[in-house]
DNA sequence: AAGATGCACAACCGCATTGTG
DNA sequence: ACACAATGCGGTTGTGCATCT
């Protein structure tokens, strides 16, 4: 039996919305929460039409909208909201520090946008998702980086394989922990002692998750580097010692100003990240560090002259 | 001035994962 | 344990605008 659509298809509007429709969503949401997205559209006319009437017309608008609902899937609220109604989103371009933090999460932890925007405030994926495919995918390119793997490209072009260097790997082994305790430790906080309205953690989150059993296991088996490492998550939790990435520094400088209740707090994080990935172990022939910091100081304009001084790396065909 | 082209970004689609009865 | 619904996520497409020819 085939999976029954998120929506009935029938009647929904598809397409750009429309200043009306966004007024209905924001209005209901800031006032309900979103709740069950699937029922959200209806609701939300209906709550419109009960309770917003402010001009003489207002009753005959509301009963439009309600006949009407906000003829739009609960998929498409949702997307709406996240990615563009959602009052903590920042908009405007991004600035220097967040392209750099972009550009190091994604050597770390690939196309995983979410979990990418969730380490930079106010950006939805969606948007660090454009960023990358509009921007920083060719900027890369036109350094002869593989966007894929971030390493330079060999004299045949584009690697056809993704590979990724030890320390990388590593980083992403460490990332997906921390990611995996992030939601754990989200959950175990709401399920314990937390209102309902906090999920965020605190800014000590990550020196008590440094301080936990993933990061004491990565302590422990500090220089330790072996071919079939498994996610750290299953080393924490099995005698079998696995490579370590202890003392692993990303550091990438402040984020910019302004943002909104960030998830964590950077300057205190015992978990600093570092471009050059200062990991103990068989580095010096890891040329995606050197990638890597080029590409950090790829200027922002469009200056292109910084080529001429990268005579380490085979210019792609389409620069 | 008009059409072509490129770019940026919002939105959609389909699959994967999670929740629930 | 299973089926189904709800939600999340990443890839892709569509659209509007700016620039170029």
């Amino acid at each position: 039996m085939g999976r029954r659509p998120c929506c009935e298809r029938k009647g929904l509007k598809k397409g750009p919305w429309g200043p009306e429709e966004d007024d209905i969503l924001i209005n209901y949401i800031n006032k309900h929460g979103h709740g069950s997205w699937r029922s959200l559209p209806k609701l939300a006319a209906l709550w419109k039409f009960l309770f917003c009437r402010a001009s003489p017309l207002q009753p005959i608008k509301g009963l439009i909208s309600t006949l009407t609902g906000l003829r739009r899937c609960g998929k498409s609220c949702r997307l709406r909201w996240t990615n563009y109604l959602r009052p903590d989103i920042k908009r405007g371009p991004f600035t220097l520090d967040e392209e750099k933090l972009v550009i190091q999460l994604h050597a770390i932890l690939g196309n995983r946008w979410a979990a990418i925007a969730s380490q930079l405030p106010g950006r939805t994926d969606n948007e660090i998702k454009n960023l990358w495919n509009t921007h920083l995918k060719k900027r890369l390119l036109c350094m002869g980086v593989d966007p894929l793997t971030h390493e330079p490209f060999t004299s045949g072009g584009p690697t056809t394989r993704p590979r990724s260097s030890p320390a990388t790997r590593h980083m992403a082994q460490w990332e997906s922990a921390r990611l995996e305790a992030e939601a754990r430790l989200s959950k175990e906080s709401l399920f314990f002692n937390s209102p309902p309205t906090s999920v965020k953690p605190d800014p000590d989150f990550f020196l008590r998750l440094w301080n936990s059993e993933v990061g004491e296991s990565f302590r422990k088996l500090n220089g330790e580097d072996k071919a079939d490492c498994r996610s750290p998550i299953s080393q924490a939790s099995s005698s079998t010692k696995c490579g370590s990435v202890s003392g692993v520094t990303i550091d990438v400088g402040p984020i910019a100003a302004g943002s909104s209740t960030p998830k964590s707090s950077r300057t205190e994080d015992p978990i600093m990240f570092d471009a050059s990935f200062s990991s103990s172990s068989n580095e010096s022939e890891d040329s995606s560090d050197t990638a890597l910091q080029l590409l950090l100081d790829f200027p922002i304009n469009n200056d292109m002259s910084f080529l001429e001084d990268v005579d380490t790396y085979t210019r792609p065909p389409q620069c």
